[in-house]
DNA sequence: TCAAAAAATTGATGTAGGGTAATAAATTAG
DNA sequence: CTAATTTATTACCCTACATCAATTTTTTGA
């Protein structure tokens, strides 16, 4: 039991270690603060970390040709962000991650988390299964784009995630689900009559 | 080297196991023949195996309840493919898999899976990796149907996939896309004028 | 607490892609 | 090699959502 370190057992809940595994684990991750409206990480940089959010609200978002913003996820308290496609395959974001509620962060690099890795082999085990949840939910909102309407994707999007629905915009809505925020308004004022 | 048992160095490509491992490795496999038509599995079942792509073409696709098929994944030579939200969670498929070209599989239950986990933790970093590059693909996919008009994604598909595209149907494609058939045949005529 | 800024709504009109149906082209099977 | 079937194309009209342009409502900060 490690109750030193509560961030780690926070962060890696359900794995238990030692007061020494703890400490090592602790040593790779830093602590951020971000205040509403900072960015974390800015397009076309190289990404060297994951954040892990203990607190706060986040969203990953890219900008197309036109200039238009398209929001690919949220990240609340437990979650896990970052551009992957650049972090794993150590190129330039593509996205930014900008802060839409003040934020405690806690970031680990790549060398740091293949250190994780080597030494601690359920932590890779971990990581796996965070991927395939992930891997699961992209999958399901890719059919979801294929198969719904956007009002029955807002609907889908209110009921899967209360929490986020609490601390976002409707235009950060609005650019999740790939449509304007007039549209948006609209739909709500569809589902506030029925 | 093991000069044997070519298909695990086929499936496992730049791990090096030894004689034994390659065996062990070998007998959690299973090899399966399917010809054009067949489904190599069915909604509503249990998913207990994720397929290894030697030669062929198949689909994962969903049914929506308007009974309108929509293409989630294709997978050829080389390819991973499975229902991974039900293969992951120990739950019935949402989707199917149809082989759209005569196919040599090789499939693999999630135990087999685990137990070569524990004894290979390279096989583990393996499917993390794998898993690492299908999460960052479905990241792109999302963002390009945020993003792009049907047009665009249908070039972005060809250009991406121009291994896939010799071996589909137009219809097939389509559904990949999130538009119908006419659609499609629409914007073909389009580029072709151009 | 009130002005300024940000966010949401509304209306009028435009457009990409959908639905239906008929036809043409390509593939398959006998 | 031809008939049957599957796949792709085209034409016509329709709908969901976009775009543009005002307002209105909510939030923010001095």
């Amino acid at each position: 039991m490690s109750v030193d370190h509560p961030i780690v057992s926070e962060i890696f809940k359900g794995i238990t270690f030692t007061t020494e595994e703890s400490l090592f684990i602790l040593s790779k991750f830093e602590k951020i603060i971000l205040q509403k409206g900072e960015l974390l990480l800015h397009a076309n940089e190289v990404v060297y970390y994951q954040y892990y959010v203990q607190q706060g609200c986040l969203r990953t978002y890219s900008m197309d040709s036109a200039g238009k913003e398209h929001t690919l996820q949220f990240a609340i308290s437990d979650w896990w962000i970052s551009d992957y496609t650049a972090f794993f395959s150590n190129t330039t974001a593509i996205m930014s991650i900008e802060c839409i509620q003040e934020a405690v962060i806690y970031k680990i690099s790549k060398e740091h988390m293949e250190q994780l890795f080597l030494e601690l082999p359920k932590i890779e085990t971990f990581f796996r299964k965070k991927m395939e949840k992930a891997f699961a939910s992209f999958q399901k909102r890719i059919l979801g784009t294929l198969s719904m309407s956007a009002q029955e994707r807002y609907n889908d999007f209110i009921q899967t995630y209360p929490n986020i629905e609490q601390n976002v915009k409707n235009y950060h809505i609005a650019s999740y689900l790939g449509i304007t925020t007039e549209s948006l308004s609209r739909i709500r004022k569809r589902i506030a009559k029925t």
